[in-house]
DNA sequence: TTGCTCCTCACGTCACGTGAGGTGGC
DNA sequence: TTGCTCCTCACGTCACGTGAGGTGGC
């Protein structure tokens, strides 16, 4: 009959000599024989199908415990049936795990390649645009404008997956203030409803003055000073409240670089008269 | 400012308390301070926003090397950028192994799926019927029948992806013979050519007899017994080669339970005279 | 002597979890 | 005193891989 030495049999079967040894010591695949002084392990020819077996199951994720009690009662096809049937649904379930991951990796990449397609063709200049109605969730307070982030999490949380576009802030004060601010956090929805001090309405749309501003917020003042000297300019009256949208910011993960923010303030105005 | 215990910052960002000490030692997540002499561990607010980014990158399968190495440099955009698309390849990769693993799982269920369905509406009694003619790749040898699986597995080597159903023999001896028969290890195949010791042909098909046998192959000589009784009764002739078609026997991999291999045994006949 | 294969034993990997034994303040 | 939270330290998990140090036969 064929013997092997473990060299030969690791080869044969493609498991590496630790890998033959280790399972060995676990009593997953003994030798045929052991060398009793030089402690030599020699496998036969019909040790090939087991290992052959442990390969497939391991290739199968079952774990080495598994495995062990498979092939102790391999002969009951019920069994190995059973134990196929749940290692499916256990790999069906990885899979779900793992899609999710891709999802959440591929909405922050389309995040970011939307925001570098706007940074591509960025006019950082005052535009005249007509700006479309929009449904909103928002909150409106009285206070610093530090707290907005919070917010901004109290509606995500609360309208999950209606939630349609970027972050804007409602400025209800004709003039800039730090802690006292009349403002209002909003994010776009497709639906819901009014609820506990959130509002949920369309806001107006109309003809309007855009500027984007790339930068870290407390730099915004001197875009604000761009944007008004237009209006003023053009004859034109600007019209509260003022809308920023934050395109690109500090993410609930990730401050990123605040040279990199991106920011859209949005004027509604009124036709010269 | 508001300070955190190790216990309260665990439940305000979900990391248990092994994991925050855990954090600590590698350097990934220190404490604003740590007092001296009894060793707690304090958290400022501050700190909740890069737990809740370790938490974050972890749940994307990051390891703490790779996020480490990411919060350092996280004003980078294009690094984020970066890590995030490798990342993503990463986990599609291991997506595309655990689907094999999951078609791998499949195969072997329909086939459990299907010897079982054959077994439900089995009939294990002689019947009359018309074979098919069948596409096959074999190889004819001379010598014992024991032989004939290194034979399907050399086939099933060349022919992979053709294969297109179970494992039959051919044998070209009249009698029974055990050391010095005359046989040929066939595979149902949907293409490919003869080569190198394999005929690929079709096998031709005719008015036949069939009958199921239940149990090990040593017990196929009675079946043989029983069909060959039936030919004989009907004034018909048998003609060579007779088969034998594996529909469960022993796999690749799990020898199974002799007791449920199925075997069907078809041999054309030449209508009485 | 060199090169090859085999051996054992101890330790490393990865991201924590478990549990023992002890402290400190209400 | 009891219960709670915090601490450190050592060890366990899972399936091996790495490497040191040594043997035995060509």
């Amino acid at each position: 009959m064929l013997v092997f030495t473990i060299g030969e049999f690791s080869k044969a079967t493609g498991l590496t000599v630790k890998t033959l040894r280790f399972y060995h010591e676990e009593g997953l695949l003994a030798p045929s024989c052991v060398d009793e002084p030089s402690g030599y392990r020699y496998y036969d020819a019909s040790k090939i199908e087991k290992a052959r077996a442990i390969a497939f199951l391991r290739g199968l994720e079952f774990s080495l415990g598994e495995i062990k009690s498979i092939l102790l009662r391999c002969d009951d096809d019920g069994d190995l049936l059973e134990a196929m049937t749940h290692q499916r649904g256990v790999i069906e379930e990885k899979i779900r795990q793992y899609r999710k991951v891709a999802r959440s990796l591929d909405d922050f990449l389309n995040d970011e390649k939307k925001a570098r397609q706007v940074m591509a063709r960025a006019i950082f200049e005052v535009e005249e645009r007509v700006l479309n109605p929009l449904r909103i969730a928002g909150i409106r307070r009285k206070g610093r404008y530090a707290d907005c982030g919070e917010r901004f999490g109290e509606i995500a949380r609360r309208f999950g997956r209606m939630i349609r576009g970027k972050p804007l802030l409602l400025h209800y004060d004709g003039d800039y203030r730090e802690d006292d601010a009349d403002f209002e956090a909003c994010l776009p929805v497709s639906g819901g409803q009014s609820a506990e001090g959130i509002s949920v309405r369309e806001l107006a749309g109309g003809p309007g003055v855009t500027l984007l501003h790339r930068g870290p917020y407390d730099q915004l003042g001197r875009s604000y000073t761009r944007i008004l000297a237009h209006i003023k300019d053009k004859g034109q009256e600007a019209l509260l409240p003022t809308r920023e949208v934050y395109l690109k910011g500090p993410g609930m993960i990730f401050k990123g670089n605040p040279k990199n923010y991106l920011t859209e303030i949005q004027i509604l105005v009124n036709a010269a008269t």
